[in-house]
RNA sequence: UGGGGCGUAGCCAAGUGGUAAGGCAGCGGCUUUUGGUGCCGCCAUUCGCAGGUUCGAAUCCUGCCGCCCCAG
């Protein structure tokens, strides 16, 4: 555990530490204070904490912005709220909405922490002078030699490196996540050792500017036309059905088609916007052989060969990369332009970028077979 | 209205005298700092309707209703 947070000299430096009120963050904030430096406690107000006020299992926003000044009074550090909103609604939600109305897939974590945490925040902790950022995020910062490496957490069931393949080079070196190396169940037992009230509070989970799950009212209300109805078909063009909206799916999606009296289960195989259409096939309609992948970036050299995760829960499998092109060795079921390709070697991340396209099996054989 | 076939859950469908398979869809749960996937559980006291035979019928008989096909 880095509880020296890199420093040559804790005292007397100083530690901005990224509170969202949660219990990881406030574990951030006890473990930075623990360590001699200066701490500021900083929390970002993201989005209208009016609807957000009364679910606990939210982050940066209302309760949790109080819970968050309540922890650094209690270890006794400053503590500022920032207010992020604007730049969170056009960095973030903005274009959380605009991904589903062109039939992507968005990812708001990882949208949020390349700009409003990663390029915003940093700049306001070295603007304050300090040494260096603290985050909750579960992932490993490891020093090799000269370089600065990103390694996903320790437990692979918590890691979080998924939605941070966006960081820089240089954001990686004013950065600290002092948590990667905890076992699972540390953090809660030194928030319970430190008396902070977030001790048992629930993990967060789902978009945390979506307070009851259902993001597709809030993508409704920005871009209506993704409410739109329409067809349903088969991959022959047959009509199956009708969909209500393309913001309720998204690629290798099996739930809420509706559609009964096949012998096996129907997936959203491709969603053209245009046409308000979803076209839906069996499951072996979505395997994919290969992606286009754009926005690389690399936190060290750029590699060939590679592990690569398509979604934050699933072990990275091998591929290879070439020219913007990624191809599996096998392969990958369910994989949606909008979402990222993180690029592994072992537990160190090497970089990702955005899915652009995808080429499906069937795709590759029928091309073999004319 | 001559002949033949069929009618089982929202859909597909097994079951031909012994007390309603399975799949799809749907619902609920688990998992989860994105979406999705996956896994687990639930889902017809009832077999178009009405009678009858039988200890016992979705299964046999009769009538009616509906749909389909071939003839015309």
């Amino acid at each position: 555990m880095n509880l020296d947070f890199g420093l040559e000299s804790p005292t007397g430096s100083r530690i901005v530490v990224a509170m969202s009120g949660g219990v990881d963050s406030s574990v951030t904030a006890a473990l930075a204070a623990r360590s001699g430096a200066e701490v500021v406690g900083v929390t970002l107000q993201l989005y209208d904490h009016g609807e957000a006020v009364k679910r606990s299992g939210s982050c940066c926003a209302g309760q949790d912005i109080y819970d968050a000044k309540e922890v650094a009074d209690r270890l006794g550090i400053a503590h500022y709220v920032l207010d992020y909103e604007s730049r969170f609604r056009t960095g973030v939600i903005d274009r959380f909405a605009d991904e589903y109305a062109q039939g992507r897939t968005p990812i708001p974590c990882a949208l949020c922490n390349q700009g409003v945490k990663f390029v915003d925040l940093v700049e306001f902790a070295r603007e304050l002078g300090a040494e260096c950022l603290a985050t909750g995020h579960y992932v490993r910062r490891v020093v090799n030699g000269g370089a600065i490496e990103l390694h996903s957490g320790a437990d692979p069931s918590r890691d979080q490196s998924y939605f941070l393949y966006g960081t820089t080079a240089d954001q990686l070196g004013f950065l600290r996540f002092p948590l990667g190396d905890l076992p699972k169940d540390e953090v809660r037992s030194i928030a319970l050792e430190w008396g902070l009230a977030v001790a048992s509070k629930p993990d967060s989970q789902d978009i945390c500017f979506v307070p009851d799950g259902d993001y597709a009212s809030l993508v409704k209300r920005l871009r209506p036309e993704t409410q739109a109805r329409g067809e349903i078909v088969d991959q022959q063009g047959r009509v199956l059905g009708e969909h209500p909206g393309v913001v309720h799916f998204t690629i290798g999606q099996r739930r809420g088609l509706e559609i009964g009296g096949s012998p096996e289960p129907l997936y959203v195989v491709r969603i053209d916007p245009d046409q308000r259409r979803l076209v839906v096939g069996p499951r072996s309609a979505l395997a994919v052989v290969r992606m286009r992948v754009e926005e690389l970036n690399w936190i060290g050299e750029d590699q060939r060969d590679v592990t690569v995760k398509v979604r934050s829960r699933a072990p990275a499998v091998p591929a290879r990369i070439e020219a913007g092109w990624v191809e599996f060795d096998r392969p990958e079921y369910g994989v949606a332009p909008g979402q990222a390709a993180v690029f592994y070697e072992g537990s160190r991340l090497l970089g990702g970028g955005w899915i652009s396209e995808t080429v499906s099996a069937e795709a590759v054989s029928a091309l073999a077979a004319a």
